[in-house]
DNA sequence: CTACATTAGTTCGATCATGGGACCAGTCTA
DNA sequence: TAGACTGGTCCCATGATCGAACTAATGTAG
């Protein structure tokens, strides 16, 4: 007799597989040099340029990851460091281009995940999933709770 | 206008967020010297014991990682190695009385999210979400996919 | 306007996680 | 029995992570 499978660990699994296959798309259009921790990282950036304190925390991660891994974007290329006209101490990360080129890639690769399951589940199955998680966000997602 | 997020990032922040909390109960009960990835490692220890490298499989990782997962885990006290009868080259791995009493921790703490989560979404769309998360398996569980 | 607290970001240093490559010891197979 | 295969380990290099302490700029109370 097994124990059912929690909800959050069915989540798990599915996103997981997601993100290694946009991972891994993105590797192969040439941009291989960045992990996923970095990536995670510059999902969090707007196009105006985002401070890295925020990153950080978008990303939940303590601020002098979030530098490490900035460094790292920043010697690869992904990123810049520009200063804050707002704030003399801050500075804001903004992607460079070779950052937004890699962008169609990982949208379509998701656009192509998404069209899979929705396939798999049917449209209003897939429409129920993603309206139940969207409610979930309400009391799950730290942002949204952060902000309110 | 903002982008849709994608279903498997909603998936991501909620998984996440449990992860999380039942991380942190489990700390807060006294088991404070593991870390998630040799938890998560752990998750994928049956009761007779479990070899090495299935576990790396069920955690998609390495075996030398999991070798060095196992032996923190070993020295804190939480599994054993136990020779595999049935195979002189392979060991089972088998967890101990203290990780069996962290075990109830992280049910109870699973089970108390599963409860708000419902609550949040009702009954029906939390048992839609189920259904759709658990047909999903079947195109993303590697493991499931592994084994057909 | 000055002194003090706060905030943004960095550096140092320690620990954990991760996997490539090479290796050994059992096991399976032709 | 020789050679292929498999389970596991060791060495080693790299990445991720964060506590603590620090600098520089900003904000605030008096």
């Amino acid at each position: 007799m097994t124990r059912e499978l929690p909800t959050s660990l069915l989540m798990f699994i599915a996103s997981r597989a997601a993100g290694d296959r946009i991972f891994r798309a993105v590797h192969e259009a040439g941009f291989d040099d960045v992990t996923i921790a970095q990536s995670r990282l510059m999902m969090g950036i707007d196009t105006e340029g985002t401070r890295l304190s925020v990153l950080a925390e978008r990303a939940q991660i303590a601020k002098q990851t979030a530098t490490a891994l900035v460094d790292k974007l920043e010697r690869a290329g992904y990123v810049q460091r520009v200063p804050d006209p707002s704030d003399g101490r801050a500075r804001l990360v903004r992607m460079t281009p070779r950052a937004e080129a890699a962008l169609p890639t990982a949208r379509a690769e998701e656009d192509r995940i998404e069209a899979e399951w929705r396939a798999h589940l049917g449209a209003e199955r897939m429409n129920q999933l993603r309206e139940a998680l969207t409610a979930l966000r309400e009391i799950t997602d730290p942002y949204l709770l952060g902000s309110q």
